[in-house]
DNA sequence: ATTTTTTAGTTCGCTAGCGCACATAAGGCT
DNA sequence: AGCCTTATGTGCGCTAGCGAACTAAAAAAT
């Protein structure tokens, strides 16, 4: 399904951009559902097409041998996919599966690279997310070996309320438990200790967040780490600084 | 302690680039030592340096709250320090610690972003390494989920003795234990298995690798599955391809 | 030679999470 | 209504790893 996009802009990384080039770009880019389940790309495929969400929730999973796929990140309007073209590859790491429906803005790979040379300030968005995403991955590999189930899952649960930017939630425990790389009764049990403290309520696939700040307390502190880490990088005047682009240009 | 290279080139990273290139690049580095225990730079601090490790081991390292450091990865002279700057920002997202003595050269980060500028074949070796290292933690990411002390402490070892370039470590089991982020009696335990089926001995911070391909096995597939992803991004041939530069310039 | 420090080995009770199997309940379908 | 599928809850025995405390032995220091 492709045609021209009728909401320019609401992915928050394009939003970063100056107008100017935003509708440059945008006007490069058509406009693509993310239905429940697609597989947008497998590990190690070719990259065709760079996708900015503007609406929904993708999950960027990692199989490695002998265990199942575990989920490294969600992936929302607040990102793009996927960054390995920026790290002088064409091909992709890990699977990306959409988790809830949407739209997305999306590019070629060639269009990409062509935009990238030709805005600086695109350049430099993208390359801060890849940082980012880098840095955030850190933080959840030291969370997966050193936090419990109820914390990863509160975690889990914050992020993809964020990214679904709805308090209700349409998702299985079986899938949560997927997600985390655990078993689905470990999940129940979590699940079951979040309701228990009103944090949250569910229901065959629907679940619905009751309190975002006492959930981000029952998490670890990764969440508030990871939001952290990218308001840092990744704030809305990356560009108001003044020596842009004198100095940033070619440099960052 | 700064003087000339004497040794150019030994870098696996630097030997990637074209002669003329690296003679240009290593004239505008100098040789520093490693020294044990050295701290080269802390989660948050600006980056002043680039370094390319010679000899010696550098270990990179994430602290979350409340949770003891971890260690990411292990970088010898297949790699570098740090890849942030290729990523739009001069801040360091872990610490570096020396844990085998040794040398490195070294670069300012502004002359480094100069160099990348003027050489593209640089800057195409430097993001491919960003990516094989992040491919390299999304695997370490489910590995320190999934597996256990044993195969991870295999792995470990392994990644110490490629980039020690020796059989025989000077590490203590409770230096080990930190870096895997357990306790110190799980690794005496993991570590009197490996011994027992002769696959290492140690004695009192020295360790001797018997059967690297037996290690291999004892550790989880991670470790040929890292090795076998900077093959493939980093190949002695990633330049002979005929299109470069022509097609990969700015591109990649 | 004796003491102190460092490194490694052992034990104990405990918890998180596992695999497996089965029970319960809510919706959807005929 | 009755059946079937899907989602969730529960129980059981087991293992890996934890925290804490103690022992043993080698090396270093006095």
């Amino acid at each position: 399904m492709t045609a021209k996009p009728t909401a320019f802009g609401s992915n928050r990384l394009l939003n970063l951009l100056p107008n100017t080039i935003r509708n440059q770009f945008v006007s490069q880019c058509e406009v693509v559902v993310l239905s429940l389940g697609e597989l947008i790309g497998s590990s190690g495929d070719l990259i065709r097409y760079i996708y900015f969400p503007i609406e929904g929730v993708i999950s960027w999973e990692k199989k490695i041998a002998g265990s199942p796929y575990l989920v490294i990140s969600l992936i929302g309007n607040e990102g793009m996919l996927c960054i390995s073209l920026m790290l002088g590859t064409d091909i992709t790491p890990c699977r990306a599966v959409v988790q809830k429906v949407g739209f997305a803005l999306r590019i070629t790979a060639t269009d990409f690279i062509h935009q990238l040379e030709q805005h600086p300030q695109l350049n430099l968005v993208v390359k801060r997310y890849a940082f980012v995403t880098y840095s955030q991955l850190l933080q959840t590999s030291a969370c997966n070996l050193f936090h419990v189930i109820e914390n990863r899952l509160a975690k889990l649960i914050l992020a993809f309320q964020d990214r679904s930017q709805s308090d209700e939630l349409h998702i299985t425990q079986e899938l949560l438990a997927q997600m985390l790389g655990v078993r689905r009764v470990g999940v129940t049990k979590a699940a079951g200790s979040l309701q228990r403290q009103n944090l949250i309520s569910y229901s065959r696939g629907n679940m619905i967040v009751h309190e975002t700040k006492g959930l981000t307390n029952a998490s670890c502190l990764c969440y508030k780490a990871d939001k952290k880490t990218y308001a840092q990088f990744l704030h809305v005047d990356i560009f108001k600084a003044d020596e842009f682009p004198s100095e940033f240009e070619g440099k960052l």
